[in-house]
DNA sequence: ACCGTATTCAGCGCG
DNA sequence: TGAATACGGT
């Protein structure tokens, strides 16, 4: 136990140590938050808490299967297996799977992703005659999104003057009808779509008091990482959960909130306050990540927003190279500048090309980048796009098992039905659905009884209806038994959808069965699989069958594939939102134009403005080395080419952090990239590589007239001065930074900290336990 | 049932 | 520009 804790510094301790009662931990960019939230789940486990007391909710899959891992090897598989580790989404599922028939769910309900939700919108659009424009599916399902994240039911919608008002205001009077009739429709299909998760979860905590003591009682410990990006339902659950024991803590950094447009409500670390008088609050400021510049141009940034909880980020890093900010003519240029800024680091430092990555406010940028690395033989990757289960030859099969799973599931049969061919043609469905609407029946009721149902087909075509609802009914049958891998195969080949891609020779064709193949072997794998996922699997779900293994699917993403990918060397391009958590040793932020990033449509309200600038304050913290700006002066949008200025982003970095190489005036030249003054400015910029350092191995340089300590060290304890006698206006001197002048001395104990200015590293914050400040006579 | 052409639209996206 | 969908002809 007491090597785990040495391992922290003395903030990140006590935010382990104080495990009884509400914290909130507000942790800056880089300063170890995952590393706090791990040892602190693994200190619970040691102190002797029972692993099933214990509730950790994570942003994403990936981060809680990190976690998992990490309390892995600090207090053994044993312990760790049995936490509640996972998203809102995976562990209220689970929860909803047992406790759901109390709201009228089976434990096989499906769940919708947001493309089935919007085929289902489309299909009751199109059912009530309205216009598919006016209720596109992606509108209409935004604003049932939105009341439901808020625990607005559609009974409620309909009562609400906001929602409704605004309905009026945008000519869709009908969106309030459409909730009604889609939740009508999921709960006949026994789905939920994600939000309802959420929903249903609150409703089964509101309205049944002995599930509520349950699950109080059982998660007497609670977790919650990038609180800020919590919605309205995810506040309330916790708020609930957590109202017996009060030992909750909640872990966010408010200048992180990229995800208000989606729903996260940023007053929920405002709440919290509210919600618990006496909690504790710990800021985690120091940044381990980055450079002193880098540190130093996010602080201020970020201070250009009003709405902020008062922070001081800072690190005892290296100061680093300055930020460089590359302007270039267009944007195929603009690639051409960072596909050779990153050659020519790569070259000069050896570097790896994992090490890069380049961040774009929209995927669209990704284009240009992706030509020009090609050109110059850089692998590189891209994240995000469609995910694996997203892709259609995937969705068609998986429509297969989850319609074997549930008869109900409403556009899984019209998927299967559809394809492949099988002479259903459209106006036969057509028919099946309004007659099931008549009758207020599933659709499948109708289609394994079309006789009975009095639907008017065709008597062929009834014959055939009846023959496929049997062959998913033979398939039904053997789920609870047979091993997941044989029934998928089995489905897959008798289904004809094996057959029916197997005469496409194109090259999509191939591709979509290697596909297939790999969601075989994926069913494989799961089958031999043990690990859990989230810790609270019943014993159901231990088995391996095919119902378990798409309960879990639905609610993974991309991030939780390509495992060989991952460790592959290539250069990592993606959107700065997915970009959040991660870091790289060169980053490469482009398109720092105005209407651009600045998105011009964020420049409506200042929330939304300064939402866009905590998300360049996230690109460049994402950054440990070295950041690169790039803009260009023109760019390609929608197809016309329009002309921008540069970013107020960059001018809001303090210039003392810029580096902006001097550029002429640009002349017109057929060659591109080609041209001479692009030349020069990588030109520069190598000159401004090559001259700081000898190019040694990877970038753990010591040029620096002292070298630095090793980060760590400073937390070992070693020889403690007696910093208490330490005054403002002292000259001192520290062993990194030199001589410098004390300004201010703030906290009490082991707390107190010195603002210096150092004489050639500026002003500098230190811990003055750890500073070991020398009084300079 | 299927294919080629016309038309439309364009921000970020966890689960 | 280019992807996604709607439409109209075979």
């Amino acid at each position: 136990m007491k090597e785990i804790l040495d391992q922290l510094n003395p903030v990140q301790r006590q935010a382990v140590l104080e495990t009884e009662g509400p914290v909130m931990v507000i942790a800056g960019a880089g300063s170890g938050k995952t590393r706090v939230l791990t040892f602190r789940v693994a200190y619970l486990l040691q102190k002797g808490v029972d692993p099933f007391n214990v509730l950790a909710l994570t942003f994403t899959n990936k981060a809680a299967r990190e976690m998992r891992e990490r309390i892995v090897t600090l207090v053994g598989g044993r312990e760790a297996a049995n936490v509640a580790m996972g998203t809102f989404h995976s562990i209220f599922a689970r929860v909803l799977r047992v406790e759901g028939h109390r709201m009228g769910f089976p434990n096989n309900f499906t769940i919708y992703d947001t493309d089935d939700s919007k085929r289902l919108i489309k299909q009751i659009v199109q059912e009530k005659g309205l216009d598919p424009k006016l209720y596109a599916p992606n509108i209409v399902l935004g604003r049932i999104s939105s009341a439901k994240s808020n625990l607005i039911s559609a009974a409620e919608y309909n009562n609400n003057a906001e929602f409704t008002g605004n309905d009026r205001q945008f000519n869709r009077p009908e969106i309030g009808n459409l909730y009604t009739a889609y939740q009508m429709r999921l709960l006949k299909a026994q789905s939920m779509d994600f939000d309802d998760i959420l929903f249903y979860m609150s409703i089964l905590l509101r309205d049944f008091p002995e599930v509520l003591i349950k699950y109080q009682h059982r998660y007497k410990y609670i977790m919650v990482d990038e609180y800020q990006d919590t919605n309205h339902a995810q506040y309330w659950i916790i708020k609930k959960l957590a109202a017996n024991n009060e030992n909750i803590c909640v872990v966010g950094d408010d200048a992180q909130s990229i995800y208000a447009f989606r729903g996260a409500n940023i007053h929920n670390i405002l709440n919290f306050k509210r919600d618990y008088p006496d909690y504790k609050l710990i800021k985690l400021e120091q940044n381990y990540r980055s450079t002193q510049i880098i540190v130093n141009a996010a602080n201020s940034i970020i201070s250009k927003n009003k709405e902020q909880i008062h922070k001081n980020v800072w690190t005892s890093n290296e100061d680093g190279e300055k930020i460089v900010v590359l302007r270039a003519p267009t944007d195929n240029e603009e690639g051409m500048m960072v596909a050779r800024s990153i050659f020519e680091l790569k070259m000069s430092f050896q570097l790896p090309a994992k090490d890069f990555a380049i961040l774009y406010r929209t995927n669209a940028q990704s284009r240009a980048l992706e030509e020009a690395l090609r050109k110059l033989n850089i692998p590189y990757r891209i994240y995000g796009g469609l995910s694996f289960y997203r892709r259609k030859e995937i969705k068609d099969i998986l429509a297969y098992f989850r319609l074997v799973i549930n008869n109900y599931d409403e556009d899984a049969l019209r998927r299967c039905i559809n394809y492949p061919a099988r002479g259903i043609g459209d106006s036969s469905i057509e028919k099946a659905i309004v007659k099931a609407s008549e009758l207020g029946v599933p659709l499948w009721e109708v289609i394994s009884s079309p006789v009975a149902a009095g639907l008017d087909i065709r008597s062929n075509i009834a014959t055939t209806m009846m023959n496929f609802a049997y062959m998913i009914k033979s398939y039904s049958v053997q789920l609870g038994k047979a091993d997941a891998y044989e029934l998928a195969r089995q489905i897959t080949n008798s289904s004809g959808i094996q057959r029916d891609l197997q005469e496409d020779q194109t090259p999509e064709g191939v591709s979509r069965l290697e596909n297939i193949e790999e969601l075989l072997n994926a069913i494989k794998d799961f089958t031999e699989r043990e690990v859990p996922l989230t810790g609270i699997e019943t014993e159901g779900e231990k088995q391996r069958t095919l119902d378990v293994f798409l309960q879990d699917i639905v609610l993974l993403t991309d991030a939780d594939e390509d495992e060989d990918d991952k460790e592959a060397d290539k250069v990592t391009m993606m959107t700065i939102h997915a970009a959040k958590g991660l870091e790289f040793p060169m980053v490469y932020i482009v398109g720092l134009e105005e209407n651009l990033f600045p998105n011009i449509q964020a420049l409506n309200s200042r929330a939304e403005l300064e939402e866009e600038r905590r998300l360049f304050y996230v690109a460049l913290t994402r950054a440990e080395k070295r950041a690169f700006l790039t803009f260009a002066e023109t760019r390609y949008r929608h197809g016309t080419p329009s002309f921008s200025e540069q970013s107020r982003f960059i001018s809001e970095i303090d210039e003392n952090y810029l580096e902006i190489p001097h550029q002429r005036k640009r002349f017109a030249n057929p060659h591109g990239f080609d041209s001479p003054e692009l030349k020069s400015t990588t030109r520069q910029l190598s000159n401004f590589v090559y001259k700081e350092k000898p190019a040694p191995k990877r970038l753990e340089r010591k040029a620096a007239p002292t070298p630095p300590p090793p980060k760590q060290d400073a937390f070992q304890g070693g020889t403690e001065v007696d910093y208490l006698q330490l005054i403002e206006g002292m000259n001192v001197i520290h062993e990194r930074f030199g001589f410098g002048v004390i300004l201010k001395i703030e906290g009490a104990g082991p707390n107190m900290k010195a603002t210096v200015d150092f004489e050639n590293h500026g002003h500098k914050q230190l811990l003055l336990k750890f500073a070991k400040l020398k009084i300079r006579q």
